[in-house]
DNA sequence: GCCGCTATGTGCGTTGGCGTACGGTGACGG
DNA sequence: CCGTCACCGTACGCCAACGCACATAGCGGC
């Protein structure tokens, strides 16, 4: 995301920013709480997740290299809307909320990439509650899995069913299922919770249409 | 929502709205079309619709007097994320996309205003799908009750069982019986599509957790 | 007064996912 | 080499909601 920047607005940017690694299952910003630092993943990756009473917890939006982590700062707000959980170990680069503040005051460009980038997101989440109601499990996991390979840059992640049922708000059972399904297709393969993707054109075809539209979505406005 | 302006910056985003009457059923916005036109609902009120494939649509916000349609032009982004249909029939004030553009540049509080409220929605967004997996079907309708009457200012307003069982993406016969368990327990009372609210606070303990937690959160940003 | 339309009520078999429980199996440490 | 633990597979009863079909009932128009 950081990459779309004009040249000089993106190094002002990283020179206040600090490499820092993501540790799997930290959270990063719990709803509620002041957001204290912004992140933008290199190799790791983040899911954002939304609790109710007493309800688990449902993903409701991924961010990886393609986007960042507290872009709520935008709209003026310092506080964490959802609970944040690295979900893929790896690289990124922090900023502390007040200096991106101090950022996005200085750079035009940056606030309209962050403009952008809320506005997609708003359409993600908008549209995640639709595929929770109307998309069955097995193409709503072929859907995360595509998303998760995209944003770990490589064809195998780590991953286990109880994660995933967590996720995607069903039970492990469930996943189990699905999984083996899409294993015996040959689509994928997993062990102990190595997720492998051996076939990706043909998870795309088993994937909700909901991978695509977010795809169409990132590619129309953050072009 | 305009009441919250100050005073100057009210009477020039005013001077520059048109009143139009909000017709029922009336589509005011479609998922990807350029946004023409922003509403401030007074007594009419919106209801804004995600659609999926060849899906029915799911309701995953309401805009009423509290609220605005067209928030996403803060962002830049000048076409429509959703459907928006006229769900209260009622005044509302109308200007521009442009217009009301360069108000915004104009009208620092104005900007503000219009963060806090992206920044609700997107937490209503985010809810509403936790909302759609977690609970069932009778406290959402309560729920859903609640909100209208809320925005349409009055105990009774007009809806039928099939109209609202495309808005909580159920079954109409599900909302025929919820209704008729609401009615049974004497919280409310319809015939023939005119609903009314008989004991609202009954009617808020019936209803999901949700209701609470977005006007926690309206009144937490928007106060 | 009848027709037709809209809105509501009811029944029945089906299904996707739930909660729970238990068995198997690979990895790792003592 | 053995126990423990994390991870995966399978099974069973259950339930909310589904799809579909059909039966009433109010209401307006002619």
């Amino acid at each position: 995301m950081i990459a779309k920047l004009p040249s000089a607005d993106r190094k002002r940017l990283l020179a206040a920013c600090k490499p820092v690694e993501l540790v799997l299952a930290e959270a990063l910003g719990a709803h509620g709480k002041p957001s204290r630092n912004v992140f933008f993943p290199v190799d790791g990756f983040i899911s954002l997740v939304s609790q109710l009473d007493g309800h688990p917890g449902l993903e409701v939006g991924m961010v990886g290299r393609e986007g960042m982590f507290g872009a709520h700062l935008a709209l003026g707000v310092a506080t964490e809307p959802l609970r944040a959980v690295v979900q893929g170990p790896g690289s990124a680069w922090r900023i502390s909320a007040a200096a991106f503040r101090r950022e996005l005051a200085r750079s035009a460009a940056l606030q309209t990439t962050l403009n952008r980038y809320l506005y997609v997101l708003m359409a993600q989440l908008a549209s995640s509650a639709g595929c929770l109601r109307f998309h069955v499990i097995g193409p709503r996991l072929a859907r995360w899995l595509l998303m998760t390979q995209d944003r770990a840059h490589a064809d195998h992640f780590h991953v286990t069913h109880e994660f995933l049922s967590y996720m995607l708000g069903v039970r492990r059972v469930g996943i189990t299922a699905a999984a083996g399904s899409l294993q015996r297709s040959g689509l994928i393969e997993y062990r102990r919770g190595e997720m492998k993707v051996l076939d990706r054109a043909g998870l795309e075809a088993a994937a909700c249409s909901c991978y695509a539209t977010d795809q169409r979505a990132y590619a129309n406005w953050m072009a």
